[in-house]
DNA sequence: ACTTGTGAAACGTTTCACAGCG
DNA sequence: CGCTGTGAAACGTTTCACAAGT
């Protein structure tokens, strides 16, 4: 499938949770006009998106929500559920979680790892905490592929490290570190100290008109 | 100052960053080449970035760090302080209010808002709780101008209406829904679902070759 | 008349490539 | 030389605008 960028998957996965909450609430159609309106997107980018994964909608009737959903999730996920591990149980990795638990059908956090003893061995959300040497064999039983970081900078890229020499292709990362790893491997950097900066930068320039 | 455009503003905060890190080893000076291998960026990146703020380096010794860091500080920041509120006292939120507390001169989260009685009242890492209601007073009397929302989706709006009302012009969106504010209010949505899929998606593109 | 699907234009961002300089 | 600063080229992304369908 080309024209998969970056910035088309990112859209496609709001135009899924949108189709889910328009199901939730009975509507069975939707045009690109709408779509764009819900999301902020204008309705040229939305049909072009269309366009890439390949679906296609009735002029009369716009797209049809159920089989926009199916079309997201066959272009977007894996056939199979993907097994997600999370690396630092801190009070971020906790509201990953509590929010991802049960809610994603093909993306479920399966595992958790900490340096912490006092967490190693404990549940939360469904989720054991396992040990930091335990990478190698609990990566490689559960088949996990991807793996999100939210330890302390200091230890971001030895903890990577190691899941990447267990097999992991995604990284999704916390660490306000920039990290090494093989072009082999996606990594995704989140940086909430730059969004924070960035969002007091701008709400600056909106003040002075 | 021209050609602060987001993407710029990011690297920004990545360069400021950078320089402190670089300060706290006693390096005096850096090449953009250095400064593009430590955040994945090209040198000519940087260069340009330069250019925006108008800051210059030596073409023998590179760019001075500390001058960096303060000409960065001068491009970015507000004058003084800049409050920060946050919305919704749970793990997200809490690990803004660990992360950042003492972290930050110029961005201190000074006032946190829940919903629940039982966190209302209670002090979380120096910050105090404040029920909903209390938004416009608090928000008054600390000059707040940057909300961080970390609330469920069904009440981001709703709180984040109350925040603009109040005079908040920047808001940092966890929350899974795409909020309507006017165009006076600068919004920055982080939506961590979406995240986590693409990640999903470009490391399941990286095992196939 | 309203849509969708799409080639082509517009726009934004990054990278190239080189003059100028210590 | 190897660097910075920068105009110009290249590239990526979004938007325009309209044919075609209903």
């Amino acid at each position: 499938m080309n024209g998969m960028t970056e910035r088309t998957v990112e859209r496609l996965s709001l135009y899924r949770r949108l189709a889910a909450n328009l199901l939730a609430d009975k509507v069975s159609h939707v045009f690109s006009h709408d779509i764009g309106r819900a999301l902020g997107i204008t309705a040229a980018q939305v049909r072009r998106d269309m366009m890439v994964i390949g679906f296609t909608g009735s002029p009369t009737r716009g797209y049809d929500v159920e089989l926009l959903k199916e079309a997201i999730t066959q272009a977007m996920d894996a056939p199979a559920a993907q097994g997600v591990a999370l690396v630092g149980v801190g009070n971020l990795g906790r509201a990953f979680l509590s929010y991802f638990t049960g809610r994603h059908p093909k993306m479920a956090v399966t595992a958790a790892f900490d340096a912490d003893p006092e967490k190693v061995g404990r549940v939360i959300n469904g989720c054991r905490c396992h040990a930091i040497s335990e990478i190698p064999a609990v990566v490689e039983e559960l088949g996990i592929r991807t793996v999100i970081v939210a330890v302390p900078a200091e230890h971001a890229q030895a903890v990577t490290d190691a899941f990447v020499a267990a097999g992991v292709t995604g990284v999704l990362n916390f660490a306000p570190v920039r990290l090494r790893v093989s072009p082999s491997v996606f990594v995704e950097h989140v940086d909430l100290t730059m969004f924070l900066e960035k969002t007091g930068f701008f709400a600056r320039q909106k003040e002075n008109r």
